[in-house]
DNA sequence: CGCGGCTTTGATGTTCATCAAGTAAAGTGG
DNA sequence: CCACTTTACTTGATGAACATCAAAGCCGCG
């Protein structure tokens, strides 16, 4: 496979989470069954139905999760998850293969720790294990709210969330790069491409945003936002 | 408060759930912090914003968990609980207060059990902690798989599915009484009221089923199956 | 170079929300 | 128990929001 490297992450971030919970031996023990491997902008890191194996963590770069449509151009974008994010966490621990895809919208480093370890360390730690709880909790709280608040967003409400979601939660700047395509953005918020970019074309003229190919600058971050609640 | 009243459940069906993974000191200690209550229908069992201080457990009848619409008339529904269903498991390690309502759409017996005896148990017993992690991720994984098939069905399929839940997952039979309203069902699927009785209507003109007020008999399963799928 | 996928705009049609209005059912107070 | 009020249910008519279809320009890539 192209761009791709085994890492061992004796110092990941993935440890931090847990500061303070595992012990010294717990994560020698986590290290040993960790690896790491580069994904480069494109490449798919999971496929929906795949056995449940590792855990899986972003390190850095940025993926989507996804699930894919039974006709074509009909995949479903369920997150986009950035760094420090517990990507896949969900399926993990209710299925034996994966219910959702994910790949790398960008180069991403992708740490992997053997489920069997997780499990083990969990059953004997049970701070740890609550941890996770709390974590998977979360997630899915976020997930299950951005689903209803979305069903209830008109068009522009939707992509208005979408540009701020970018702005706030990944880049924290008025000034990026678009990581994503018209047609990607129309999977995370239920649309079609062509009404995607009708929206884009309004938000433009309007004045909200410049937007010239991928090249984003948001001007009215206030009236997005109010776009965003109301519409 | 009308209809209630306070058990308590030492062979509670909750401890079913566990069985095998508690100790017999776990599970007297889990008695002794655990109390019961009748609560009839229409009676909210929690309101959003609660604090969070008790895990909660449907021992007999059915109750919806939703959100309060900010206007009037915009309620919504996130699911229908039945018996050994973990009703608001989602909030309950993530947040400090319910992030949604309960109540009772039947005579319902709700169990209530201490979080702070769970967690104490969780920390020591970490079976137990990852049982309940199987258990929150099922759930969430059900959610949000249920809300993401919801976008993409049309009204007759929405409501299809709901007719379909209720004779299959919840009263295993082809005739059955709804326990629902029609603006409850527009609730569960994201459609106005009016066009859930529109829908209804043609289900019967159609002979898909036959329903009067809130009597129930399911004659063309397939077919409601069929348009659930592609509708 | 040419092919396929992404982007863009316009025209058209379908799906659904909204408004209106009336009937039935259910709860409330005298 | 009956008049009264409210809430649930039902159907029709209208309009808004969005999907679909079509066509053309753009871009990257083998």
């Amino acid at each position: 496979m192209p761009n791709s490297e085994t890492i061992q992450c004796k110092e990941c971030i993935f440890n931090q989470l847990f500061d303070g919970i595992l012990s010294k031996s717990e994560i020698m023990a986590l290290s040993e069954h960790k690896s790491g491997r580069m994904f480069s902008k494109g490449e798919i890191i999971i496929q929906e139905n795949d056995p449940v194996t590792h855990f899986i963590y972003l390190n850095s770069g940025l993926v989507k999760v996804y699930i894919n449509g039974k006709k074509k151009n009909n995949d479903r974008i369920i997150s986009i998850s950035k760094p420090m994010d517990c990507i896949g966490l969900m399926s993990i621990f209710s299925n034996s293969n994966h219910i959702y895809s994910i790949s790398a919208i960008e180069d991403s480093l992708v740490c992997f720790i053997e489920l069997k370890i997780i499990r083990e360390i969990a059953e004997k730690n049970g701070k740890f294990a609550l941890c996770f709880l709390e974590k998977v909790s979360q997630l899915s709280d976020n997930f299950l709210i951005n689903r209803i608040e979305l069903a209830a967003k008109h068009m522009r409400g939707r992509v208005a969330s979408i540009f701020l979601f970018f702005s706030k939660t990944i880049y924290n700047q008025t000034e990026f790069e678009l990581p994503v395509s018209r047609k990607e953005i129309a999977e995370l918020v239920e649309l079609r491409t062509e009404n995607v970019i009708r929206v884009i074309s309004e938000f433009r003229k309007d004045n909200l945003l410049y937007i010239n190919g991928k090249s984003v600058v948001i001007n009215n971050m206030e009236e997005l936002e109010k776009i965003s609640r109301i519409g």
